[in-house]
DNA sequence: CATAATAGGGAATGGACGTTTCCGAATAAA
DNA sequence: TTTATTCGGAAACGTCCATTCCCTATTATG
């Protein structure tokens, strides 16, 4: 079941909500029209079950690539470059379902803005931990406003998904690299 | 008919390309049916014609802003504040049609995804411009790197459409002071 | 071994959507 | 005044989609 769910979220991530019919659902899921609506209410159940599953995945690769940093600034550096590359390539060209929803679905579904608001507001705060981590630990300098910094880093790696599933290739050190001085 | 696509223009940021109707449509651009169908071939070529007005009006707002500008330096601050104000509030919920066709349309649709690279392009050179400009008047240094910085600074922005459309506010004289440092 | 219960598959259905076509009105030409 | 032409409006059509219903296996149970 988790192993098709995974399938969905390849599809939403490269169709969007509306763009995707059951029936390219159940193709992906390998599963006949009837299972997918035992399994789950409606289209819209799958969806969201799908976004949590996504969410769930993105949140432990991102906080396992912060943990390979030896203090904070470098555990925002690696959280930046795996950014740079989730938002590359194959990766990239699928797309992340959390950007998809707010713009696809967030202005008219209220319980996808709600997840959708969770999302980026936990990111944010996640960053925003690691500056203060890293002031603590002395490689980032006090002066650095933390939350305002954190909203601009939530800008950028959003950004970097919208960019990136346009084709715009991104040079990981280069990118981050320039994004570093936010923290000087 | 220009006013009727600056309604299409509206309801397609609003609700998207698949999620508009020819119905929401008629009804916004305050057409029939039969005339939306004597004006364009179909629903994608109207997609087109509000894409084409809806880049061609937010270019002029950017270079107006930029315009308002005395060096190179204060020219992008006044982008990237004017990116920031029509990320919020009212028109922030509308989202950006760039952002939107990129993050729903641009992986199946050549043609679509043609012209939002080319606006994304242009978006970024319009930067780089700018901040080879400050670099010639002398208020950003000479190494800052003009290219990197530029697409960095193109992720912010799109970044910011995305996190505006899921109604984060957005402090803008607080996010452009930390952006600023970029410059630096 | 027989039977009940459950899960999965696939055909049927009702509705909505994009598109086409036809009709009437208004305007210009004769 | 009459004819021709253009333009907008609305009904009609065929397709596709989300959802439901029913049937068939398979498993558990007595």
């Amino acid at each position: 079941m988790d192993t098709a769910l995974d399938r969905a979220v390849r599809v939403f991530r490269e169709r969007g909500y509306h763009a995707t019919s059951i029936g390219d659902l159940t193709a992906a899921m390998r599963l006949a029209t009837g299972s997918v609506y035992k399994a789950f209410r409606d289209k819209h159940a799958v969806f969201l079950a799908a976004f949590e599953r996504y969410t769930a995945l993105r949140q432990e690769q991102t906080r396992s690539a912060a943990a390979r940093g030896a203090n904070g600034r470098e555990q925002i550096r690696n959280v930046l470059l795996s950014y740079v590359e989730h938002s590359q390539g194959i990766e990239g060209r699928r797309g992340c379902l959390v950007v998809g929803s707010a713009v696809e679905l967030s202005a008219h579904d209220a319980m996808v803005a709600a997840r959708v608001n969770a999302q980026l507001a936990t990111n944010e705060n996640f960053i925003a931990g690691l500056i203060r981590d890293g002031q603590a630990d002395g490689s980032i300098p006090r002066h650095v406003a933390a939350d305002d910094t954190a909203r601009l880093m939530l800008c950028i790696t959003q950004g970097m998904r919208v960019v990136g599933k346009a084709r715009l290739p991104l040079d990981g050190e280069r990118l981050v690299g320039v994004a570093m001085k936010l923290l000087a």
